[in-house]
DNA sequence: TCGTCCATGTAACGCGTTACATGATTTG
DNA sequence: CAAATCATGTAACGCGTTACATGGACGA
């Protein structure tokens, strides 16, 4: 019953309001984060999966048009609930960062303010662990690696603090007692 | 002649001096920078790839082990420098930032400090537009969209910052007059 | 009527993932 | 001698990418 991050957004896209495939493409076009492709050999053949699976139903537009808008069915509900209750996994968060960010945006609409920010929680933990380590990595064995090496490995121990900056932030406004 | 990012990691790696599959193994294991995976069945069937291509050369080891050393060829020297001379593309430098960073590293060692200097410049043009991008959208459409949307939206926004602030502030050190 | 946008797909291809398999060598 | 580690691979599978193909609707 697993969902790539590409199934769980467009379940997500479904549920809010009829979706065709040309509507999800728009969408993924207009919005500048970059997280996904709007390439129709990624989007089409995933939803006819999902559809094949029962998660997604599709129906021909009520006007004649040549057009599929598709419905989230009950089963797709169970799924994208199952996929956003995941256990957050450290290494995903560190390799897929976007895909995390996306996934407390779903999060917050399906199933809540409270999960969300629960989500936010595990992640900021995650990530701090995240960065004591690269921090541990930079004076140790980092003291012996080349300059280049050695900067990047700053640019990514300064973003990850960015980040961990504005999720504790986002929590402190909310009033959030970890 | 196109490389994947592995494909000129694995060029990269050797380069320096002669590693094994396993060696490389290792080291990505070592390195806490989450970029790529150390599953054997990408790095094995990569480094075959390569040496397919007559990129690489493999010897076994002098003592008789069961051990595949693998070294540059000629070939594969020219086909590192075409990939860290590409052209930045704008897209790649969002959807795939790690990636990005690690051609800076590798820039550097390879091509030299000005070469990799000049590619942070580049990169700096670049995330300074999709910063301004950004931003656009979040005073525009933004406005629009719901709580988590924009405050995932503002992740981006701060991460982004925070990013090219570490880039000019490397070249600022460097004494960079751009 | 000509081009442009709407709208949906298919086919080839390659890569990465997961899981499995194997055997040599060191260490306890 | 058993267990862990070194070391290399293969096979199945699915997904995304690129490119191609098609055809209706609509404005100039």
């Amino acid at each position: 019953m697993d969902l790539t991050a590409l199934d769980a957004l467009l379940l997500f896209l479904v549920s809010h309001k009829g979706q065709s495939g040309y509507d999800v493409r728009q969408l993924m076009r207009a919005t500048p984060l970059g997280l996904f492709s709007d390439s129709p050999g990624a989007i089409y053949p995933a939803l006819a999966r999902l559809e094949r699976r029962g998660l997604l139903t599709s129906a021909a537009e009520p006007n004649g048009r040549r057009k599929r808008v598709y419905a989230l069915a009950e089963a797709g509900v169970v799924a994208l609930h199952a996929w956003l209750n995941q256990r957050l996994d450290p290494e995903a968060l560190v390799r897929k960062a976007a895909e995390t960010d996306l996934r407390y945006v779903m999060l917050a609409q399906v199933l809540g303010r409270a999960a969300a920010l629960g989500f936010q929680r595990a992640c900021v933990r995650a990530e701090a662990d995240h960065l004591a380590q690269l921090e541990a990595f930079y004076r140790g064995p980092g003291q012996a690696m080349v300059r280049a090496s050695r900067e990047a490995l700053d640019l990514g121990i300064q973003t990850t603090r960015a980040r961990l900056q504005w999720r504790r932030a986002l929590l402190s406004t909310q009033g959030d007692d970890p």
